[in-house]
DNA sequence: CATGTTGTTATGTATGCACATAATCGAGTC
DNA sequence: GACTCGATTATGTGCATACATAACAACATG
């Protein structure tokens, strides 16, 4: 084995030596020091290499204990979240947008729990569908917290998706997003021309502002739509 | 602003200074040698604190173009892949297993594909529950191909989960993740006693060694199941 | 005018060194 | 024996420097 040189070349052969058994898992591996000076390389190269395979979930690294492989290589997939336009426009299609409906109400139970809101709070709601080559593509129904976004309550959001809005205007700090499947009820039925009770995957994301949450919103796919990324291992 | 002086605060300066909309999305930032200078800390810090930005999807670089602010900071959820003895584990109950089927037959044209694979090839077919205090928690509908793991054929998978013995047996290369809603059928109702058309959450996971595909799983899990993760940005 | 050639520049990476930090081990003390 | 406290050690990080590489720009040449 001639010296790689490169932290991908390190990284490389460490995950090669994995993969063949030749360290197994719940074992330790060698010093960044000793494995710098076998691969003929500095320490912060192997550091580099060690630390995004640690990353990964492939090692684990404890200070002064050192470096083992994982005993269970968790996978984990990366799922990307972008605009909505460009996911439809990225098939090739064109895209479309409409808003179904627009009131200032307060929340529903689940909404103000999930983004921590007293069920009191005024929030505006908006309902909009995402269409494919005119198709129904996604339907969208978003609750905005007004005290965190005033601007929202005066906005039009005829023209652009409170998708782009939102993102162009509120600095997001951080969110969550629950995955899961049900049935389609009535007004999803009318609004994506589709059967009641169809399942349906829906998305739900939650944001929070740097102080206050931001936004709940609920994604409807279209019957058979399927996330797809791949697993880092 | 004093001196952060670690990559960390470096990281976190410049996330305030996008935050604020000091730097505007689409925006050019200073280069590495500038903020260091500014900062005064060594460029390679810069470039640690901007490297890993840049892999969030917070900011976008180009050699000789320069740096500049994500125009639709892109949000990605990671979602992790643990075991399933773990997942129920860790929601405190007991958990169980039982298989409930087993036999060598060629694949379905839809596992074929996946894994692409011709449609006789061998693989040996499992169907096997898990269980969280006895209750019914997820169905697993299994296919491994023989060629790339021929152990399979004569383990016994009674005992211990096709999910773990293939983690502790067979170097996984790479993966693919594909999460849907579907109705459920007569024998998935019967497996999970549920009634059929209910929506479920499923999973499929297409997983290849260094050289051949290994397996394909496909993961029904009971109705109501969500998956949360936090949304990194 | 089209096209290649050569600089310039910003990011990407490797290196040697120093010190920080956390965890572990073992000696010494009560 | 239990406990404290330092020595040891592996990883974590910062810095200065050097060179590599990609991309753009300006110039030169047919």
């Amino acid at each position: 084995m001639t010296a790689p040189n490169t932290w991908q070349g390190v990284q490389e052969e460490v995950r090669r030596r994995i993969r063949s058994r030749e360290w197994k898992p719940g074992e330790l591996i060698p010093t960044e020091t000793d494995l710098a000076c076998e691969l003929g390389c500095a320490r912060t190269t192997v550091n580099r290499a060690l630390r995004e395979l640690a990353s990964a979930g492939l090692i684990e690294r404890r200070r002064k204990s050192g470096t083992r492989v994982a005993r269970h290589p968790t996978g984990r997939a990366v799922i990307e979240i972008p605009l909505i336009r460009r996911e439809v426009e990225a098939t090739g299609a064109r895209y479309g947008y409409a808003l179904l409906s627009r009131a200032t109400t307060p929340p529903p139970a689940r909404v103000a729990y999930a983004l921590g809101l007293p069920e009191t709070a005024r929030m505006l709601h908006l309902t909009a569908i995402h269409l494919a080559d005119g198709a129904p593509y996604l339907l969208e129904d978003r609750w905005i917290n007004l005290a965190a976004v005033p601007g929202a309550e005066t906005h039009d959001f005829t023209a652009q998706s409170a998708n782009e809005w939102l993102l162009e205007t509120v600095p997001v700090a951080r969110g969550e997003l629950a995955i899961a499947a049900r049935p389609c009820g009535k007004a999803e039925a009318r609004a994506l021309d589709v059967a009641e009770g169809t399942p349906l995957l829906t998305l739900e994301r939650s944001t929070w502002g740097p102080e206050a949450p931001v936004t709940f919103v609920r994604l409807w796919h279209m019957p058979g739509h399927r996330i797809v990324s791949p697993i880092a291992g």
